[in-house]
DNA sequence: CTTTAATAAATTGTATACAATCTAACTTAA
DNA sequence: TTAAGTTAGATTGTATACAATTTATTAAAG
């Protein structure tokens, strides 16, 4: 039987479903996420959905306030520069451990994710785009061989990524797929110092689309107050 | 009424102690944490308890096994080198980010947090020694004024303590601590590039302290197998 | 005496009932 | 009409009972 591998997958499931979900930017931050009817789509108690909410919080993806609740996580503005600057050290010194270092086969997979990714945004299917490239980054820190540090990336990752989600409501680009194919060409016949300096880049490059945009929403709400 | 305070910091108290307890090596890797004794001892159900351990599991400190229960964690040798890794990149990181902005205040604390730690050591206090060593780099993990990257290290630091508190059992230095002293100085009047040297020496240093000490209990192992 | 099988004890996993708390709607007074 | 106060509903927090599983013990067979 296989009653309790069946149960014990159930906050798996939980697990990956919502943060699939919420990747997929089908939640917006602050959206909250109560127990019961959590428990009743999954048909198990809140006990397992619980343990799934807790785990998430602390994968800092889902936010929970005492007696108040869960919610998907908002990221206030002053904090987002931490972030990235976080994800910076990270990704950078992850892509030097990369550099020249996969095989034929993983070169392959990742130029796949990369026409992947330009198909999606090409479509105007944005939010599975911005997944893919997610995944893209989370491939080159598995890639990497350390564990611990993988891990930490794909936190750093996908909180930025909720960033993006809570300050790149637009529907425009702000993803620059272009860095990508270049970034999987300088891991091929690159050195690490030119990888990090292009990550570098890259990242710079997301961080600044994202602050350009969130401007340009602020003023509107001001303008939208004095008009009425 | 402080009902609601004193109950959900019960986690928080639990956690602590736990964390404590584990980082001055009371309770050695491996050691199980059943359930049961510990919410009598708290005076809690083992709801309460269950949270604070699977927090602790989500940060590293604790590994819990599926219907088995949950352990102080135990790092496999072959990944000791990865959690060093990872550790190098952001601490390096970090120091680079501290360097000559500390207050007057600050670099006394720091200052002062090194003549403890030197006290305790002298006076043959091992644990409570290394326990001053890890506050150390927690304080310049909190200095950088990066929270989430100050997080990860945080978490970093309490891996690798464990690690030690695991390879190297044997009484005797390893802690390194004249390295502390010469960190502060370079803080206070050396540039960014002498202080990353002087963290990753450091920090590579207490890594090979431990490799040899691994390799000397190895051999009396199989001495201790041959002669009977 | 060792190994295997069966049973008993201990421990974890889940659901649920109840308590505490927060949120929202409603009432009443200024 | 607004503001404060009060009640009702919804939601989270905790303890506990019971189920499932693992671990330890004992018994039996080789």
């Amino acid at each position: 039987m296989e009653k309790n591998k069946s149960s014990r997958n159930q906050e798996q499931i939980i697990y990956d479903r919502l943060f699939d979900v919420i990747l997929e930017q089908k939640l917006q931050p602050g959206v909250r996420l109560v127990e019961v009817p959590l428990s009743e789509i999954f048909g198990v108690s809140r006990t397992v959905v619980r343990r799934a909410l807790l785990r998430l919080s602390h994968e800092g993806v889902v936010e929970i306030k005492p007696n108040v609740g869960a919610s998907v996580v908002t990221t206030p503005a002053e904090e987002v520069a931490q972030y990235f600057e976080a994800r910076r050290i990270v990704e950078c010194a992850l892509i030097r451990m990369v550099v020249g270092k996969l095989s034929h086969y993983q070169v392959e997979t990742l130029q796949a994710m990369v026409r992947e990714e330009n198909r999606y945004f090409d479509t105007g299917n944005r939010a599975k785009g911005l997944r893919k490239s997610t995944e893209f980054h989370f491939f080159i820190a598995e890639a990497s061989k350390n564990q611990p540090l993988a891990e930490i990336a794909k936190q750093l990752i996908a909180r930025t990524s909720l960033i993006v989600a809570q300050y790149n409501l637009s529907g425009s680009g702000g993803c620059a797929c272009v860095d990508h194919s270049a970034l999987v060409n300088v891991i091929l016949e690159g050195t690490p110092d030119e990888a990090e300096k292009l990550m570098d880049v890259h990242l710079r490059h997301i961080e600044e689309s994202l602050f350009l945009k969130k401007q340009d929403v602020e003023p509107d709400l001001y303008a939208l107050l004095k008009e009425v």
